[in-house]
DNA sequence: TGGATTAAAGACCGATTGGTCAAGAATATA
DNA sequence: TATATTCTTGACCAATCGGTCTTTAATCCA
């Protein structure tokens, strides 16, 4: 966002606002699956208004996955390290995610997970945003699984945490296809007693 | 593949070999990844030619897919529901597949995955095809599990056999961003201990 | 009021996209 | 050898791709 007292003509959007709209063309069809032209008609903003405030198309790839970041993995996060539910309860309801919005039709599925598919081994700036988004998720579930586990050392804290991430993500994708929805709500349940073990 | 005797001139190429350049194009690029001129140079052989084989690009991608299901998916199957090592340790392996193939630095993951990731939401028939693959695996899974666990109910196999798919196909999106690959390993070990609950 | 500066609008660019077509070449059968 | 059938080649197509440029409009500061 430009400043408020800048010189010359005032920009007539917000960036952020812009961004999003961009994150969801991006989430739901991929890179390569997005057009300038989809991306000018999503924004109703002219292409070079666009190239001016967000460069180009890999640019813009990558500031619509970070603004996934800021809006929905750190939220993630937050929810996963601290709450008013019990630490166990907030890795149920972290796992159950995906579930419920595939029960609720929304199969956009996790941005992490499509571009981690989808980009991750064709860009490398891409494949390193990525990496920080499953760091992130993975630094929170292991904070949950501490509480859960506090004589736990670190290093099984670590791998069990990449563990729940992996069934997050796996769930994620499997959502994303006809995989029948009700035989996963019981691996999350199977899921969540584990956690206890 | 046409017949040997048909009528008029014979196909100068092998139908099910170029179908495998074709998919490992799709596999490694996506469906929007992959342009006519890259199946060109790959197959060497003329757009014309592509069409008349294969049908368009859709049908292109979906034969790919098919092919990915004929020499990979099935073979994982079998290699899961019957061979000389016990069921556990053959679990085990299926689930280590993502981590060895990381190591190697073979990053292209699991096409049914990435189709998952990619497509499925875009196109009705590639959810169908993903979905049949992931069930062949899931009964594949199911299968070595009742080895282990005779008398565990079908449903509770189930659940279970859909969670070590997650777990697999987690490691396959999380391999193919930078995130460190000791600690999955740590974690796949601890999911081969939680088999024998 | 007059620069200086920035944004918006849309024409414009070459390259590439997925896809078709017409002509010639190779085969089987008759 | 003639014909029917299929395959291969490469030219060809309109549409779209990502990206730029010029013109005009809006603002700030002096």
């Amino acid at each position: 966002m430009r400043d408020r007292n800048a010189p010359g003509r005032p920009r007539e959007f917000d960036d952020t606002e812009m961004l999003r709209k961009i994150m969801r063309l991006f989430w739901k069809n991929g890179f390569e699956g997005v057009s300038l032209s989809m991306v000018m008609k999503e924004t109703e903003l002219q292409k070079a208004s666009l190239y001016a405030a967000f460069g180009d198309k890999r640019s813009m790839y990558l500031k619509a996955l970070g603004q996934y970041h800021d809006d929905i993995v750190s939220d993630a996060a937050r929810a996963l390290k601290k709450d008013t539910v019990p630490a166990h309860a907030r890795i149920e309801r972290f796992l159950n995610a995906p579930l419920a919005a595939a029960q609720k039709n929304d199969r956009s599925g996790c941005f992490l997970c499509n571009a981690s598919a989808d980009q991750s081994d064709l860009d490398p700036a891409t494949k390193t945003q990525v990496s920080v988004g499953f760091d992130l998720l993975t630094a929170a579930l292991a904070s949950a699984l501490r509480e859960v586990h506090p004589s736990l050392d670190a290093e099984e804290i670590d791998a069990r945490a990449k563990t729940l991430l992996a069934v997050y993500v796996g769930f994620r994708i499997l959502a994303r296809s006809d995989v029948a929805i009700d035989g996963l709500e019981r691996a999350a349940s199977n899921v969540g007693q584990w956690i206890h073990n």
